[in-house]
RNA sequence: GCCGCGUUGGUCAAGGGGUUAAGACGCCUCCCUUUCACGGAGGAAUCACGGGUUCGAAUCCCGUACGUGGUACCA
């Protein structure tokens, strides 16, 4: 038995959002599940949407997702190229081919005719036009010209696409990995057009003949290509290749959060959450967009997040690491129908897998977060015991710095308010006394610092609950943040000091 | 318009003839925590509708509605 292979076939005109992630995940997951390989192939074929930069986006985002291998994605397995523009002239070899075996033929119809045609059959009610069985008799092509007028077209430049030929009342099965057998027929579709004007095939084309030269056994996209399925299994079979077919599976799609369609690039900013992996820069309106990662996401959430839209392994589990995704993987699990985008239960993956990662996974991401800031990390140590400290209450990596940054900047602002109303003479006493008993503490263990607190506390009979509300706002500025006594351990004896002594001096001694 | 695909709480979903119809997110209540989270306990909320088939339908069939995709020399 052949090897698996898949295929993942983005195309360089926008970037890459979720539903282009999922695609080339769930065929990763089965490629890496059946110990096979995960071809990229970049769909360029419209050169004139094609975006600069476009390629390499997609590729640092699959590397961002894990999604690619380290030693790249064409390691095994010579098929090169894999960019469809420089894949050219195998497709007008295969187009001639479906010319002589009477399954395709010439078009000489330029895109203005077609298009006046349309409007004038539109403008007298009749349904859309559809180059096909009905009326590609009464086109300028191969079919309703003869030979000779035909030849001479061509010898004389004219330009000319290729299209298919596809007869009416066929039948065609597909049997999809995740819809079943289904049955269509041929009638609903038209004669596509498979080799435009300047020499570049159609998407049609394109997978069909790549997937049979890179000798592709399972084709994964998504269901915007179900109606133009038919196209392509006729195409398998007219080449001659039926027995070499792929396996289909289309995945449902992602739909807006609330209601009304595909989610697209314009959602993230409407609705405010990012619809790419990775920041990405509008080539349009130059404008740039925030992606997870920025938002500050793992990629191990976000691909987890994915994964569980359109899939769940069939128990309750539903953290999976990459190597668990891949493990539990099946294409047959996959739903039939969309899935709305919750950013809400986005985030919640994001907490659940910054409370599962250890700080050294989490640190060097920190570290990046507090740079941004200013902030430079010099103890090591230190910096991951912080990590371990506020793990638990950021769902966001950039939650990190409102959660931890008074442990390298002393706060900026110092909640008074909640101190204020129940401030008097004592308290005041307390704390001159507290920071006495510190300086001289030798453990500056949070044990031992909670069992002096206590202990003074009880000497001149106050309440220690009353007492931590305003040694927490000293220390951290708020009222937020983990124990105060292993905060002001980790703080170290002399800021813990200092920053007791500046709170003090803005509180009235009454 | 035509064609395709789909429809289980607000969202993600398990379940595929007999179930008190799982679980998760979000929301609410309580407990824990002398802060905020984490954690724990509980709560509200669902089989789109109408017909069949069947002793019995969320589950099978047919309609309808709704959603969604396609209908390009875009992918």
């Amino acid at each position: 038995m052949s090897k698996v292979r898949v295929r993942f076939a983005p195309s360089p005109t926008g970037g890459l959002h979720l539903g282009g992630v999922r695609t080339a995940l769930f065929n990763y997951l089965f490629a890496r599940k059946h110990d096979g390989n995960f071809v990229l192939r970049i769909e360029d074929t419209d050169q004139s949407r094609y975006v600069e930069g476009a390629e390499k986006y997609i590729i640092e985002s699959l590397a961002w997702c894990q999604i690619l291998p380290d030693e790249g994605p064409h390691k095994e397995g010579d098929y090169a190229p894999y960019r469809q523009s420089e894949r050219k002239s195998f497709y007008k070899e295969y187009a001639e081919e479906l010319v002589q075996k009477g399954h395709a033929y010439y078009a000489f119809d330029t895109p203005e005719e077609i298009e006046t045609l349309r409007h004038r059959l539109k403008s007298e009610g009749k349904s859309n036009l559809q180059y096909g069985h009905q009326v590609r008799h009464q086109m300028k092509n191969s079919l309703s010209l003869s030979k000779e007028e035909t030849d001479t077209l061509i010898n004389s430049g004219t330009p000319y696409v290729i299209r298919i030929k596809i007869d009416s009342d066929e039948s065609v099965y597909l049997n999809d990995l995740i819809h079943g057998n289904m049955h269509m027929d041929t009638n609903g579709v038209d004669d596509k057009v498979l080799l435009k004007a300047d020499g570049m095939p159609t998407y049609h084309l394109a997978v069909v003949v790549d997937d049979y030269l890179m000798k592709i056994t399972h084709a994964f996209r998504g269901e915007e290509w179900l109606p133009s399925a038919p196209v392509h299994i006729l195409l398998w079979k007219y080449l001659g290749w039926e027995s070499n077919m792929p396996k289909w599976a289309h995945l449902p799609l992602i739909l807006k959060p609330d209601g009304n369609g595909k989610l697209s690039k314009r959602d993230g900013e409407r609705l405010g959450f990012p619809v790419f992996p990775l920041g990405w820069t509008d080539p349009v309106s130059k404008e740039y967009i925030k992606g997870f990662k920025e938002l500050g996401f793992l990629p191990e959430a976000f691909v987890n997040m994915l994964a569980m839209l359109g899939w769940n392994a069939g128990t309750e589990q539903e953290i999976f690491s990459m190597e668990e995704l891949i493990g539990n993987f099946s294409i047959e699990r996959v739903h039939s129908s969309g899935a709305k985008f919750d950013f809400e239960k986005a985030k919640w993956f994001n907490h659940e897998w910054i409370k599962k990662s250890d700080p050294e996974r989490l640190a060097p991401e920190v570290k990046k977060i507090l740079q941004d800031k200013k902030v430079m990390i010099e103890d090591d140590d230190k910096f991951k015991n912080i990590i371990a400290l506020v793990k638990d209450r950021c769902t966001l990596l950039t939650d990190f710095w409102e959660q931890a940054s008074y442990f390298f900047l002393a706060p900026e602002k110092i909640d008074l308010e909640s101190i204020l109303p129940k401030w008097n003479n004592d308290k005041n006493l307390f704390f001159i006394e507290l920071i006495r008993s510190y300086s001289l503490a030798n453990s500056w263990a949070h044990a031992e610092l909670e069992h002096s607190f206590k202990e003074i506390a009880a000497v001149n009979r106050l309440k220690p609950g009353e007492l931590m509300l305003p040694f927490r706002i000293m220390l951290v500025g708020g009222k937020f943040g983990p124990g105060v006594f292993e905060v002001a351990s980790l703080l170290g004896k002399e800021e813990t000091l200092k920053r007791i002594r500046h709170t003090l001096s803005l509180l009235p001694e009454k």
